[in-house]
DNA sequence: TATTGTTATACTCTATAACTATA
DNA sequence: TATAGTTATAGAGTATAACAATA
């Protein structure tokens, strides 16, 4: 057991209002309840990763680029679902910080070839250290057994968007 | 059986690029598949709701109109997850159209009671009836018989949000 | 003083169209 | 012609601060 038995804090007052809604048959949509716990699954996120200014998709693509050096950006962002043009603005960004660059592909000069500095190595050994802590939290949440039926789940729902 | 077995559809093209990329330990993180998962469904719920121009927050607050007739903005925002500030855009838009009205509250005269019009009630019938159809596109993807499981560990992540 | 609704504003994420340089 | 990257822009969704009316 990791979580304390009872904190006695103050309740959220917004509570107290919501308290009274009868929410009909929200709360048993996929759609609704997928809503609410991304939200704060990624409220979490932020949360653990403000100290070092990483947002959800800077994670992503930080690992990508370490894990498959000299990927091209098209690549990279039909991998993550994000649209060429902004990415070239996410990754503006982690060049201007000095995490990651761009080289001119051997053989084609229209794409880009990136990799990471050995600052942005670095940075990714200390994210993945973060990230496995506020995993964690989430996998406690729902109880580690439950977890691998959870992913295989999303995964099914997210098929959707691939067709 | 309701998914025909091999659809010879063209592959979408980001697939061919994305095929090589080494997602490294995305696929098993609980926040990276949600994010995916809920783009999807709420896709697929804009596809099914574009006909009738309602976005998924104006359904939430059209349901909950209609179960709590003179139901309050604060405590609808509170129900929703919604700012009152982006609330108000959100029922000006209904009231536009004709769905909703807002009449001053007796006892408070700060408070506005909210109600559906007849045509925002004869709406809400029929985006019920679409909702139906969507939900039972999803429960059908992840099995019917794992539909509570799924509902109840997003719960449990959502509760990350009310701490 | 505190709360409800409002206005204004800003920031992030996502989406589209048009341009360039290469192929 | 088509593709990779870029630029500019627009639209959602979400967030905060300040104000008026009311409690």
């Amino acid at each position: 057991m990791t979580v304390p038995s009872v904190p006695d804090l103050p309740e959220i007052d917004d509570d107290v209002a919501a308290a009274s809604v009868d929410l009909d048959h929200l709360p048993s949509l996929i759609g609704y309840t997928l809503r609410r716990a991304q939200l704060a699954v990624f409220h979490d996120f932020n949360r653990s990763f403000a100290e070092v200014d990483i947002r959800p998709a800077q994670y992503g693509v930080l690992v990508l680029i370490e894990r498959n050096p000299g990927l091209k950006q098209s690549a990279l962002g039909a991998a993550l679902g994000i649209k060429r043009s902004n990415l070239v603005v996410l990754i503006d960004g982690l060049e201007q910080r000095g995490l990651a660059r761009r080289t001119t592909a051997a053989g084609d000069r229209r794409s880009h070839a990136l990799y990471l500095t050995d600052a942005g190595a670095a940075l990714v050994r200390k994210l993945r250290v973060i990230n496995a802590a506020h995993e964690q939290r989430l996998v406690e949440l729902i109880g580690a057994d439950r977890r691998e039926r959870l992913i295989e789940m999303l995964h099914a729902l997210a098929s959707l968007g691939r067709r």
